[in-house]
DNA sequence: TATGAATGAGAATTCATTCAT
DNA sequence: GATGAATGAATTCTCATTCAT
């Protein structure tokens, strides 16, 4: 109506990326609150109210944080593996053969998984829409990764046989998650015998890869 | 290896009783509908409603015979189970040596995995409830039994080293699941890699199990 | 993972066009009870929850005859309008000079316009969602219609000088809509008035649609 | 007719006073960035958050020269609108026979509102609450009434036959309304078109308050 | 005065389950 | 027995407004 000004049809200002903060940071406070109810009820059980409460905050603020569930559960899945595959990357990259790093890489991750059932169990075996089953899936291929790089190493200096390292790799992410998350999400058993399982299934792991008799013995 | 089935228990205690009917049973016709509304969707994206149309009846008729959409869940995991169990257990119970019929047995698990990639994530990644996930579950268990028992027999003859034969079940059943049925889920590979990834996967599984250099070799 | 039926990815049935009765029909209750919301207190303020109290039935059961709000809305303004347009052009079809059927329709909607206010207001002057929107500007577009159809019968037989008869046809129904449904939408004028203003807002068209001294008389 | 103005009254009764400030005054700085934002994307998109944001000022500040958002949407309304008024009321006060100065006034607002099209939908046509309406309203009155001053005079000097000024100014207004504003509202017509039909519309303008053959000539 | 993080009431929509016919 | 319309609790997300710093 104003002849000076016609302004085009631009964005609307502060739309979409609101995480912007400055003073008291509730992101880390928030994913622990979600971490925290995911770890102990499941990615389906966890409700933004919930975890607003969890956090101590309101759900409006819930959402400066994060524009959507999705968005945070996704970041709970990322951060989470993240770390785990940290820590087993680090295992892999010290010194000693491919066979040691690698029971050494497993046993690390065996551990850890033993503890945090429930959340390790919902990384490997809990997804909820397509695009946190996509943050889930990223975990099982880093985690192959580290593997996949352990296998190439030994087989390159001979320890190994050929192999398709790829397929190799899935195989022992495949048995730690079905060897120790999976069954046992929910089982009670005493930790002689996990430890006792957890051996087995890394000397199963080692054998596949180099086609010998190796056995796995946890360093202490 | 006795020839008694190794079942995939379905009865839950402490629920109220399957209706039985005289009439008309539509109890197979719900379950198909069920069936293939899960192996195309999902367990998450279906609901009573379009069970209930797709098997051409009411949705009050649907609850004449299931008490809830989780015992009809569960039927669809244990009845589904079952069925790629008994395959997979009668390969197993053929001639030869433990190692041939374990890489049959796998074999054979793989190629039908390959086609039903959906249906077989929802049996292997898609858990919704406890209840259902319990019945998951029980379709891992027996399918590794399948797995133990033939190790075992092959540690008997002497075929296969000692080893924790429960051990070894669940990496064979993780390196399957891990291999070929997660990360795959929605991948569109093409036929031939597909089958060399399962090759390689099976020979993996062979050593991991015989602790020496066996190759796997499919029969056609 | 059943090798004798994998089914494709299809629609899962029984989604979206869940309209279809049978027995008790609420879809004329629902009408009603929105119409009547939004002739009392515009679409602004009617929310679902209050419709299905109005209408005596569950939120739910509102979705089982209209799948989003702004479908029902769009209902409404369309029947309504419809009604509106079809009393109008029915009068437009009459016998008699173009002058006198101008004038006749002009005045009917004038005395339905005036009952039933805040409707027309609504219908007029309260866009909310661009489908609505879209709904509401077919209704302006039909009643000019029909205006545009007395013009050209007007200019063919020389009653009425050569005209774009569009840009009239808008200008009646902007006159009608701004002298009597914009401004009044909430003064309490007295009847005799009222009316007084309908016949000079009239007189006015006949006279921008003929350039020449015409008086607007309502016929009783 | 007189030189004062016709002012769009601002000032809401029972309403908490604005609030005045000494230092550096924002006010016509949010003033102007709630503007642009209304008249480009309408009032119903705008959020107080964007206002804030356009005008560089946090949300907080925003409040303090505004005590809601309904009164900044008034204020935008009114100072908009006053602006549309005087324009066409210098116009209506040049020299000239009422014909000519009622066809250059309602020229100029037509050229005005064909451009910055949003924002004269805006005030024409998407009331949002009452208050807003009523300052929406208030600007249709004030056109109006630049219109009921030339027909007046008109009317004494024989130029226009006796009639209801008032009506006829709503009509006009009506016409300017539904005939460019509305309808365009998102049409894409070009520019000559657009041109012709406020031709068009005006002529019909003219003889509805004339009653005799007048044709509207835009001067250049 | 200015800031902007925090708030929370409110609105739309979904879907397992019930029950009168 | 079958039907399917009706139910309503539950859940996600929005945005005007407040207030401690």
């Amino acid at each position: 109506m104003d002849g000076e000004k016609i302004p085009v049809e631009t964005t609307i200002p502060g739309r979409k990326p609101r995480i912007r903060h400055r003073g008291p940071d509730k992101y880390p406070l928030i994913l622990k609150a979600a971490r925290d109810l995911v770890a102990s009820h499941g990615f389906r059980e966890v409700q933004m109210s919930a975890i607003a409460e969890t956090a101590g905050i309101a759900i409006g603020t819930l959402y400066r944080y994060f524009p959507a569930k999705t968005d945070l559960m996704i970041e709970v899945v990322s951060l989470t593996a993240q770390r785990e595959v940290d820590v087993v990357a680090g295992i892999a990259m010290r010194e000693g053969s491919a066979a040691d790093r690698l029971g050494a890489a497993a046993w690390t991750f065996a551990n850890r998984a033993l503890r945090g059932r429930r959340m390790a169990h919902a990384l490997v075996a809990e997804p909820v829409e397509p695009e946190v089953e996509a943050a889930r899936l990223k975990y099982h291929r880093a985690l192959a990764r580290v593997f996949t790089t352990i296998i190439e190493q030994g087989v390159r200096t001979g320890e190994f046989p050929p192999q398709s390292e790829r397929a190799s790799a899935d195989c022992i992410v495949g048995c730690l998650f079905e060897g120790l998350v999976g069954p046992l999400a929910d089982t009670a058993s005493d930790e002689p015998s996990l430890t006792a399982h957890a051996v087995a299934i890394i000397t199963f792991c080692l054998r596949g890869v180099s086609g010998g008799p190796l056995t796995f013995v946890p360093q202490p």
